[in-house]
DNA sequence: AATAAAAATTAGCCATGTCTAATTTTTATC
DNA sequence: GATAAAAATTAGACATGGCTAATTTTTATT
């Protein structure tokens, strides 16, 4: 029952995948997140599917079983510990934090996480804001929403990242925009759906949509 | 540059391997260590041989390059260093740091080796009594000798294991032997090479050769 | 409905790192 | 020095997880 590099990182991208969308993924949505070709996917989720940790062919698209689901989780929550490990007690950067992780999330033993956790004090986030899911797997909803939807001129506060490429936490380090920064929408470009932020009340800056929607909030006043 | 898993243990065999004979490793022995076969052993040193990490066939015996010996002490610093974390900070035992420990010594990254020594305190030997390699490869020398190259009747300290398998040191939980645990050897067995230890200044018992040659000690007294 | 575009699938190839089964070379021993 | 045993090597196979290049199926669009 021993899973492969390849199919843990498959399974974690249908989790995440299937999170966002709330729906099935589809073979081409998957060969383009793991940046593999569409005949390579359905190779493996053949063998995965066989392993009865993935349903699919049923209609279009697939998504994990329970026991998919719940290997799945084990590697985020193994991902989402180990990165506060890195950034609390290792003194990792943001940026830095993720690419470690993603190999530490392979690491095979049944108490690790456990233990892990408990020497951080189990944390409820990871530090780009996301949910680390309990021992049980259970997984707070966050809190946040998109930046890009929330309203023009109320005060807002950043929790979270949706993308945590070093290219992008690269340029928020730049914004100085961290996790607890203020932020307010002060206009959308109706051309292309860019927008003027104010950050953390001194300067404003002209952002893409794709940046907006990258950004998780919680509005914190008027 | 980047080694696979698979290179990689190749060559902390060989540097293990060579610092135990202080020769150069044939293929018999490198298999049996890896437990793989000597077919698949010498089409990895034909690879590694290519990469120039280790130098083979000039006569019978493979050997690391200037190259592969630092890319092993680079192994052996993670693996150590990962072992001190593993039992001091997240309360594994003695016998359960290994196995995650040669999962974790594959994690890559520039700095980490450096940031885990600085967050444990530098410390020089990790849970089994073994040298960590400094930030620069060097590995100081075990002050310690083996238990069979004692003298009867002299108090000794253990200060290390040869052997870090579970087996191994399951025996040794067993038998209430640790680092820092008297021992004195009462008497040896011609017949077979085993001898009588009394432990902890208590209770004495037989053990074989083998045992000897796996623990390392220091004579503290008379 | 006809057709173009997109998505899924198949077939077959490739590199990696193993293996088994010879075969050759070396080493030891009488 | 002949010979048996051990060690090294070669040849060829196999599983994994990728790939490219068709081909088929589905979905959209006139």
């Amino acid at each position: 029952m021993t899973r492969t590099l390849s199919e843990e990182n498959y399974l974690k991208a249908i989790f995440h995948l299937s999170r966002n969308s709330k729906e099935k993924v589809s073979i081409t949505t998957l060969a383009a997140s793991l940046e593999n070709t569409a005949a390579s996917v359905i190779s493996m989720l053949r063998k995965l599917t066989a392993k009865e940790l993935v349903d699919y062919d049923k209609q279009k698209g697939a998504s994990l079983t329970r026991a998919g689901e719940k290997a799945a989780i084990d590697i985020v929550r193994k991902h989402r510990l180990w990165e506060v490990l890195l950034a609390e007690k290792l003194e990792f950067s943001w940026e830095e934090i993720h690419d470690i992780a993603e190999q530490l999330e392979h690491v095979h033993h049944p108490e690790l996480a456990d233990r892990l956790d408990k020497f951080l004090g189990f944390p409820q986030f990871d530090p780009h804001g996301h949910p680390i899911p309990d021992i049980k797997g259970n997984i707070s909803q966050v809190s946040g929403k998109l930046l890009s939807d929330s309203t023009i001129g109320i005060e807002l506060e950043v929790v979270g990242v949706k993308d945590s490429s070093s290219m992008f936490l690269n340029y928020l380090k730049q914004l100085d925009i961290k996790i607890g920064s203020k932020l307010m929408v002060e206009q959308i470009i109706e051309f292309d759906q860019s927008a003027i932020v104010k950050i953390n009340n001194s300067s404003s800056i002209s952002v893409s949509r794709k940046f907006l929607e990258s950004i998780l909030i919680i509005s914190t006043g008027s």
